[in-house]
DNA sequence: AATAATTTTTAGTCTTATCTAAAAAAATAT
DNA sequence: ATATTTTTTTAGATAAGACTAAAAATTATT
């Protein structure tokens, strides 16, 4: 069985392990976990110990399938709670991170297939983001950001990148939400903000919001 | 914000706070955790200063007012996640005992309001225990031991003293369960075991088994 | 290629929660 | 009233996980 932190580095590993063989940095951990970098040097070797990430002093780490196991199971967990806690619970999108955060660590693997199970096994959270399924697989759908659209083209929003209170209460101020269709209208090259319809109202949206909402096209 | 482990202690020495006025012996609350007498000293000077307990060396622990709401805050998270894992995920009772003792130590007083309004305020978890309402406050329902009851007398069945797996699978197994009339058919004073009727059935109990189960008389 | 800046690691501390062994106090027995 | 036994506390260690400050390695700049 492995600590809540530990389980904590390893799922902020995985979320920060983009490029393929390239380890993740010290700092960028650090960073990710509001921590300081000998806090993460710590742990890396720790974790390297255990075997569940390939660490070499200075070339930053990367899961091992062990630790890659872990790392999906966590997620798993809490992706899970998020969408018990908005679905049953009626919470909004904005306020199940933290919890979740906490439910994930729950040790059981009973619970979390019985909770899948009582949820009616959800493919994605509540803020669009995949569902590792009990072998860690996640169906990929292809989703494109917002910015990349052309004007008249379209696509339903399928998710949020930045998943900050913050962000997804504005979206909620906006009224967009997940499922809805949005069309590009027009785009402002001098500071870079897009006009979008979405269901029958336009509104003007800027680059960086368009920068966190994905877009499923047809 | 408490953690984990004083949590745990406050909740032990609730559990082990019967007789008024005398505070909760170290080895007691020692026994109950699974740890060392000397480390339940340490953790009760730490709780002292921290003014959730009463403690003089040599004369055990009370809870203070302040470390009563945390312990009944405690025991009411628990027992509601008790029951939402019996009555939503369709955990046997027997099952829920460690996946709770988990669950009760998550922060949010918003998730367990949540959580009490979609399991429409229950009153007691599945063992029959009370679940203390959002004050604290928990309804005693008078109940008494089954061997107190006399031939001829009958009862409902509304909860159980030991809550240990090995025991409620027995109950299982003889078809007792909580809400079942169950009336005195006989008492042997060679091996102070009872016959009851349970149902339609009659079977014969240990002096343990009867001493074991709580009764509500009409 | 040498120097400067940045990143990462090491060394040493701290806090929490545990333990063992020994000392002290309280309770029990003679 | 002593002596013995039991309970409780203290003292000293250990492990996990964090921190600061300093050293070492790497990367970027001239
Ligand atoms: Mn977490
Ligand atoms: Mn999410
Ligand atoms: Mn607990
Ligand atoms: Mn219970």
């Amino acid at each position: 069985m492995f600590s809540q932190a530990e389980e904590n580095y390893i799922k902020a590993i995985y979320a920060l392990d983009t490029k393929a063989n390239k380890g993740v940095s010290t700092n960028l951990i650090a960073e990710k976990m509001n921590t300081k970098a000998s806090s993460v040097t710590d742990m890396l070797q720790k974790l390297a110990d255990k075997r569940l990430v390939v660490y070499k002093k200075y070339q930053g780490a990367q899961l091992s399938i062990k630790g890659k196991k872990i790392a999906t199971s966590v997620v798993r967990k809490h992706r899970l709670w998020e969408t018990f806690l908005v679905n049953k619970l009626n919470f909004s999108w904005d306020e199940v991170h933290d919890i979740a955060e906490q439910l994930e660590h729950v040790k059981s693997e009973t619970l979390i297939d019985k909770l899948d199970e009582f949820l009616d096994y959800p493919r994605v959270d509540p803020h669009g983001d995949p569902i590792p399924d009990k072998n860690g697989e996640l169906l990929s759908i292809e989703k494109i950001v917002l910015a990349t659209l052309k004007v008249n083209e379209s696509g339903i929003c399928v998710g949020v990148i930045d998943s900050s209170s913050d962000f997804l209460q504005f979206l909620d101020k906006q009224n967009i939400a997940l499922g809805q269709k949005i069309t590009v209208i027009s785009k402002e090259s001098f500071d870079d903000s897009i006009t979008i319809k979405v269901g029958n109202r336009e509104l003007s949206i800027s680059q960086k919001i368009a920068h966190n909402l994905f877009i499923k096209t047809a």
